[in-house]
DNA sequence: GGGAATTGATACATTTTGTTACAATTTCAA
DNA sequence: TTGAAATTGTAACAAAATGTATCAATTCCC
């Protein structure tokens, strides 16, 4: 089922790429996209697996190791909702949901709990495979499988978050405690920036519980969070409130180390 | 086979253009549609060639540079789709797809596999030179390979719009920040250039709820935009309005970074 | 268990947006 | 040209959503 392709290394676009090339599974039941796709993705120096159902893509996630999953959430059988909801839940590989076209993106983001990010049909390939990096270079950021001193810290803006201590470092190495309600909402920004996040997405990702009416717990530690952040809370510059959407984290995340 | 017309500087509609006017190739079994787009398209100052078959369009698109290519995909012979996925895959110029009508909508959905846009026939020729303006300049911006999320900004007369942080800089660097609804009409204005939006069009590009009657929700959100960026709201030269049909961008969207 | 820290709920201030009203502008028919 | 009808600009207000102080419930440490 693997695409049994290799290009050259001068093909490759992306040399900063990992050394062993990303594993993408592709999840899809038109034959049409998941093959085009897989051919472009191999194209372009990705190795490409797919599947045409979850379940047949719960096997291969079983058997194979696999960097990121694109998946349409639109299938027949089990839906691609609850595969992404087991991923995501159960840690596994990052997830791009493609989806139906829809006018504006923002709301449609709130409905996708949990990926990473998603593609609207119908879609360009380049778009998405500049959207698989993105993801690629994002969970790199936050994967433990790599040097263990440096891969556990995320920086952005004038901070660097410790993800092991779970503590922010500022400016001159002023040591700034989180609470573990604030350390996840930070990481959830965090892993996704610059996508409107909803308040029920925000929920799930942080604590896992679904909301009440009128739950504005969220609001409250977005506030709490940006004063410890945010040079002038008031007019807060990293986390924005999209109104009627949710929040967006805006800065670049970066890797400390570079 | 190019189309052997010229129009004088008069009739084209779009002066902002690149210098050199985009070279649209129309693949079309049927010479009607494929003679009568071509002279719209050159009437409203683009180059069009024409082609009858996917073969021919491959001769073309070895010949000479194409900026875009429009594609009916119901052809004899070789497959419309075959030929979109080559493009596709080669990276080559980006494609709109003709569909017909009442296909059933997964199958067009699942056709769409890396064509930019799509538009059914019978169509509106106005609304084909809308996307393929709006494709031109999509792929102009993408097309310099970086993160689309964290890259992108819009430049405009004096003003650059920062749409990860959802802000504008002025001449100075000086921040304006916008609300969340101003933000959302500007990016619909700006990716819609020269274009007449009408109000129940920019109802839904924003908010995408549907209009009540007598909605007057945009004209206010336009007035509250040009307080914040035109010199003299009184006498808007950003925001035009259209008596009885909308308002319009009149500015050149440029790349900042250029 | 006891004290401190954290967190969700609540209440109220503030901000943003939609609605309404009315003045100003544009169009069109005489 | 003129006046009426239609449309637009926007101030003023109302409604909805958000920011956050406060407090009680809960959790977390010893």
């Amino acid at each position: 089922m693997l695409v049994q392709e290799f290009i050259d290394a001068a093909n490759r676009i992306d040399k900063s790429m990992s050394e062993t090339s990303p594993h993408i599974l592709v999840v899809d039941d038109h034959r049409d996209i998941r093959e085009t796709l897989a051919r472009y993705l191999v194209k372009n120096g990705m190795r490409a697996s797919m599947a045409d159902s979850a379940a047949q893509a719960r096997k291969m996630l079983n058997a194979a190791s696999v960097d990121l999953v694109v998946l349409d959430v639109m299938m027949p059988g089990e839906d691609g909702l609850s595969l992404c909801r087991h991923l995501v839940e159960s840690n596994g590989a990052p997830v791009i949901l493609l989806t139906a076209m829809a006018e504006d993106t923002d709301r449609v983001v709130g409905l996708e709990i949990g990926a990473d990010d998603y593609v609207t049909k119908p879609f360009n390939p380049r778009e998405l495979l500049a959207r698989i990096r993105a993801v690629l270079r994002r969970t790199a950021l936050v994967s433990k499988d790599r040097d263990p001193v440096s891969s556990e810290k995320l920086a952005f803006d004038d901070w660097v978050l410790d993800l092991s201590r779970r503590h922010l470092v500022g400016k001159d190495d002023v040591i700034t405690p989180l609470s573990t309600g604030e350390f996840q909402l930070l990481v959830a920004f965090l892993k996704r920036p610059k996508m409107v996040l909803s308040r029920d997405q925000l929920l799930d990702l942080t604590s896992g519980r679904s909301p009440n009416i009128f739950d504005r717990s969220i609001d409250n530690q977005v506030s709490r969070l940006r004063r410890k952040i945010e040079g002038d809370a008031k007019n807060p510059h990293l986390i924005k409130t999209v109104w009627g959407g949710g929040y967006t984290f805006t800065a670049d995340v970066r890797d400390p180390d570079l």
